[in-house]
DNA sequence: AACGCGGCCAACCGCCATCGC
DNA sequence: CGCGATGGCGGTTGGCCGCGT
């Protein structure tokens, strides 16, 4: 551990992204598909870390982001699973088509936490960065405020790659992004590489029926994913039950 | 016009999990 | 099995900008 920053070696670009990195990274990404982050920015001609290109992809360069407006639906989706998971933002950002887990924190803290925090003012604090700028340690604890137990929560499966080769040419590339690269709006649905949760999420989202064609042959994932939108539908009929919200949580964790 | 404050959000940091040798 | 490399995640930072005074 103590692993130094990777961006801290010597030579290496930091800070806000210019058009013509963003540009080489989306070709490279285009041409060779993501992955291999570590050796990524040297053959893209990039004089980034890894880390930071990866970040900047996935968080603003991907074809499939959604920008801006998180709409009502979208915003009634995060409170709720919020209150089921946490911040187990990666998780949350599954389930919104287009939404990255950069920006869902980033609502969160900014409109949502603010909320909630003014509702029940007990429940959470924001911290405010504000004014403790050039501070690099961590701000102190209040003398009543006790440490932090760090828990590690057992990482959820990811949904995102479906057991898929995760670095091929995009030509090879069978992930959902990929596929609906260039599919335009109507495959918006499609577009967060979730595949066909997402296309289930969009549908609760917008609360109108979607067909969803997967793209890949059927699978025990497949399957099981339909079980999960099946009881995720039952739970939404059932609304404010939290306990079924709970065990469907539950069920996402597994 | 100048200044300070606070919100927003892109980017960074540190840690953990997983993979491959 | 152990270890190093890499990817991914959540927390945090800091620059920019709008607004109020």
């Amino acid at each position: 551990m103590g692993r130094a920053p990777c961006c801290s070696k010597v030579g290496l670009r930091r800070g806000p992204w210019t058009a013509r990195e963003d540009t080489l990274l989306l070709n490279y990404i285009q041409a060779h598909g993501e992955g291999h982050w570590r050796s990524l920015p040297k053959r893209a001609g990039l004089l980034r870390c890894g880390k930071s290109c990866r970040l900047r992809w996935m968080n603003y360069l991907r074809p499939d982001i959604k920008r801006g407006n998180i709409t009502p639906d979208e915003e009634d989706l995060i409170i709720r699973l919020h209150s089921l998971l946490g911040n187990r933002w990666s998780l949350i950002a599954g389930r919104l088509p287009g939404r990255t887990d950069n920006e869902i924190k980033n609502y969160w803290n900014t409109h949502l936490g603010k909320r909630l925090v003014t509702a029940q003012p007990n429940t959470r604090k924001k911290p405010s960065h504000k004014k403790r700028k050039k501070t690099k340690a961590k701000p102190t604890l209040e003398p009543a405020e006790a440490p932090k137990p760090k828990l590690h929560i057992p990482k959820p499966i990811r949904v995102t790659s479906l057991s898929l080769p995760r670095n091929d040419s995009f030509d090879q590339c069978n992930t959902f992004s990929t596929v609906c690269w260039s599919q335009g709006k109507d495959a918006e649905v499609m577009q967060n590489g979730t595949g066909f949760l997402s296309a289930y999420d969009h549908a609760l989202v917008n609360g109108s029926d979607l067909e969803c064609h997967s793209r890949l042959p059927a699978t025990q994932d497949d399957n099981d994913f339909e079980k999960i939108y099946d009881e995720y539908l039952q739970i939404l009929k059932t609304n404010e039950d939290e306990a079924h919200w709970e065990s469907f949580a539950e069920s996402l964790l597994i």
